[in-house]
DNA sequence: TCCGTGAATTAGAACGTTCCAAAAGACAAA
DNA sequence: TTTGTCTTTTGGAACGTTCTAATTCACGGA
């Protein structure tokens, strides 16, 4: 029996009466072997409960089958999906994912980087912590050890990104709410040492320049990206005058954020102010009303990383092109009606 | 330099002019080195940029550094949340946490399963998928390594759970709705299939037969334990007649599904229907109406079972405690004022 | 009989660590 | 000088695979 100590490739041998190398090329699935011996040897593996020790193989073979996916915040269910789109990939592929969670902390990432080079991944994926130096994923890739980051990007890094169209979906969000007669648009949400801030925000501007309307500095409110931020946000929004009527918000947590500050105050969401958020989390279908938001794929954009990262390590190369991910508008119940209107058949 | 191929510990022996074990020696802090031979040995380190390759070791050292945590759905913050609170011990425990992801198919988890013992875990947390077979992980806990279920339990099994103490919540929840004057009190989603249904139907039953109050069965709604089976269940419920006036809910998702169901109906929750909900995920408390909810400290469940984890790794057991985590009833706004107070002052 | 060919199998040297047993060196006591 | 003890260092055999370069065998043709 499979007693002291797990069962080897040479025990496999042993009872199957061959040698170790043919075991080897069994488990490989080689064609070399005679299929009635192969077919001996899979019976004695079964028989002995023998599990695959990948560990010893990656010591002889050129590089392991595990990549790492270093993800910022796992309890945000947008990232959380991110990396269970990855994973599914990666697992048809039969290759092993590693999940791991930095927090939004530097440090942590570091750590976390640490022991998945220890283990010896093939790749990395990465979807940055808030405050990465540049550099920080740049001796991994000198290593030869492809890396790409996703959702967000490094200013002047020269890894490879898989991202939506930021720009394009701020703009299409903003020009939205535009068309439904808003003059007064306020930006809630996110920090200037991100990109991905300025991608939006930029695209915000254009749209609003697009309409020959000013904007207003004020107006564009910094703060968490999360349901707290988006709470503090609009409180901030709505102290000036004239007050906004409408916001687009960094992402789909701060836009609930808004929402709850908003009903606080006494305001309807939907009614007398209109909300766009960014990202459509699945949340956004559900919730009252129903979220205006960006969509980005986030699944696809997963997969496709993941399917860029399993090109990159077959070829043995560091670089890939970047991918800007098509991103669409979802118009649902949180930006009201068309207000010129209301107020012309008022 | 560092080119072909990474650096050993062998070049980093040549480098600082010792031998190879010294180098092992100084990697794992022994105390027998001499400060100053340790010393010029991590200067060598430093100066070649050297990876640890932990599956080499691992192949020599009695059990790796590395535990599974399999997780049933990633996507559910509830989950997500567990999965970080046990990271973290971990991490800075030194051991290397992998997070895999099920999606609650019995199939994805024996894939997962497999590539995690082919990696030599030293030990596994898991959350077992919906369906799985109470001896799923038994070879695995045969082969001497470690498993601990965690959050849900699989009748049958003699693996050590860490789980909340689901009774007493739905006891504690239920009795609070009687306490507000409800009588037809609905239980809504989960099935039968499930330990942890039972386990909080029972404590919803007990409630309302201490306060001799007869179960109405067709009360009891079947359904998926998220938003949408949330939706469809209040939607069965409130046909009967008389309707129920309040309802205990699986889960905090199936809550949130079901005070949107409420709202499409014409109802408020936390008006004219009470909702209690269970898990008190982060968005509970910003949900509009804030959601009444059975708080099972999660992070802290998930920093209990990692610790056991760790314990039994240290004793080379595969025996532990089952762990009961406290929980507590988290008042908000879903279940509204007393319904007797309010028809007394009608 | 001898040789060549091709298919199937195998021996043995890696891979980068750990750890045991032993060696080397320094010093004190006999 | 010899012996013993203690501290520090080291050689070399594992660990469980893969992979290259054989080796073996059967068969057909010369």
């Amino acid at each position: 029996m499979a007693s002291r100590g797990k069962a080897t490739i040479l025990d496999i041998a042993r009872k199957a009466g061959v040698s170790k190398s043919t075991v080897s090329l069994v488990l490989q699935g080689s064609a070399l072997i005679r299929p009635e011996t192969a077919l001996r040897v899979r019976k004695a593996i079964e028989e002995v409960g023998y599990v695959y020790n990948r560990g010893a193989a990656n010591l002889r073979k050129a590089h392991s089958n595990v990549v790492g996916m270093v993800i910022n915040d796992l309890t945000n269910p947008f990232f959380a999906e991110l990396a269970v789109g990855m994973e599914r990939v990666f697992q048809s592929a039969g290759i092993v994912p590693f999940i791991a969670n930095t927090a939004e902390s530097p440090v942590r990432q570091g750590e976390v980087l640490k022991s998945l080079m220890e283990q010896g991944v093939a790749g990395l994926i990465v979807s940055p912590a808030h405050g990465t130096s540049p550099d920080a994923f740049e001796h991994v890739r000198s290593a030869g050890i492809p890396v790409i980051f996703t959702m967000r990007r490094l200013s002047g890094s020269r890894i490879p990104v898989v991202v939506p169209d930021n720009p394009r979906g701020a703009f299409l969000a903003t020009r939205h709410l535009i068309g439904k007669g808003h003059r007064r648009i306020a930006f809630l949400g996110g920090f200037p040492d991100m990109v991905v801030y300025h991608e939006r925000v930029g695209g915000y501007r254009e749209a609003l320049a697009a309409h020959g309307i000013a904007a207003d500095e004020a107006l564009v409110i910094q703060g968490d990206t999360n349901r707290k931020g988006g709470m503090s946000a609009i409180d901030t929004a709505l102290a000036f005058s004239p007050a906004p009527t409408a916001a687009m918000c960094f992402n789909d947590a701060v836009a609930f954020g808004a929402m709850t500050g908003l009903r606080k105050r006494g305001l309807e969401p939907g009614g007398n102010f209109a909300i766009v958020g960014f990202d459509d989390v699945a949340e956004a279908q559900h919730y009252m009303p129903a979220l205006t938001s960006v969509a980005v794929d986030t699944a696809g954009l997963g997969e496709r990383a993941a399917h860029t990262m399993l090109n990159m390590i077959r070829a043995g190369t560091t670089c890939a092109e970047n991918h800007i991910g098509a991103i669409s508008l979802i118009v649902r119940d949180s930006c009201g009606p068309d207000i010129t209107e209301a107020r012309r058949s008022a």
